[in-house]
DNA sequence: ACACTGACCTGCGAGC
DNA sequence: TGCTCGCAGGTCAGTG
């Protein structure tokens, strides 16, 4: 499941890989895959180039000649840069075919990825009504403090709002509050101003630290291997049944319909 | 305006 | 062994 640091892994690659190749044409194998008409997404990006390549948030945004294709991975969306001749896999559900005998193919075994075709003047810093991007000077205790005034809802709740951050998931939420001493569960409602310093302080460090994990990844890519992003930091909580401080017993609970794991000792 | 739920998908592991 | 069932998770539309 990529989150930012995935994301930030695979468009970096990318960039390295593919940058400034011409797309000849698009085969769509499953067309939910795209937003709105399939058959306008293909014509549109033939003979587009790979020009810029960014994120915001957990959207990939490549920046063509003419329009910015932008993808969401979701869950489990993967890209593989192959040759020509590579035998299509099963989950591979949308093929750019570049010059050179390459290709790019996207692959979901869930199909729950997206792709779209906006205008290329299309402006990030108000897409989607992101919310800032994590790593920003404007993600800071202020701005954590003015966004939680009246609401209530659980820190792990706000931390997956994509309107409060943008490119926080469910691991790296887990992650986040366990370096806080802060249960998921608690009301956002119900948190001090050294928490607030806290969770902007965490937050940057842990993603930080995971996009510098991941781009040893990147230095040692080769176009054999899929461009998955599929580093994950190494989780001090989330998938753990015992707390690495304490010694104490890991708990799962279920908040905002996702599994949240904490240690009760080492979290309040 | 905010908050919660279900749909979208497939693979995998638990339980019978 | 073979089946069913529940769970995994990001986003958004729909509902309260």
């Amino acid at each position: 499941m990529p989150e930012l640091p995935e994301v930030e892994t695979v468009v970096r690659t990318l960039e390295h890989e593919i940058c400034d190749a011409e797309i000849l044409g698009v085969s769509v194998y499953w067309q939910r895959i795209i937003e709105g008409d399939a058959e306008v997404f293909q014509k549109r990006l033939c003979h587009e180039h790979f020009r810029k390549f960014e994120r915001r948030g957990k959207y990939l945004i490549f920046r063509m000649d003419t329009v910015t294709l932008i993808v969401h991975l979701r869950m489990e969306g993967k890209f593989y840069i192959l040759p020509d001749e590579a035998p299509k896999d099963r989950h591979t559900h949308v093929i750019f075919q570049l010059a050179g005998g390459r290709q790019l193919r996207y692959h979901d075994t869930r199909k729950f990825g997206r792709m779209c075709i906006l205008p290329i003047d299309l402006d990030l810093s108000t897409f989607k009504e992101l919310g800032p991007e994590p790593l920003s000077s404007d993600f800071n205790a202020a701005y954590i403090h003015a966004y939680r005034k009246g609401r209530k809802v659980p820190l792990k709740t706000l931390l997956l709002d994509q309107h409060f951050t943008a490119g926080i998931g469910n691991i790296y939420a887990d992650e986040i509050l366990y370096a806080c001493h802060l249960r998921p569960g608690r009301s956002c409602a119900r948190i001090t101003r050294k928490d607030e310093e806290n969770i902007a302080r965490e937050t940057k460090r842990i993603l930080q630290a995971a996009i510098a994990a991941g781009g040893t990844t990147i230095r040692s890519y080769t176009s054999s291997l899929g461009v998955t992003g599929r580093f994950q930091l190494s989780c001090q909580v989330h998938t753990k049944k015992i707390c690495g401080v304490c010694g104490n017993e890991i708990k799962i609970k279920y908040i905002g319909g996702r599994s949240s794991y904490y240690c009760p000792h080492c979290q309040r």
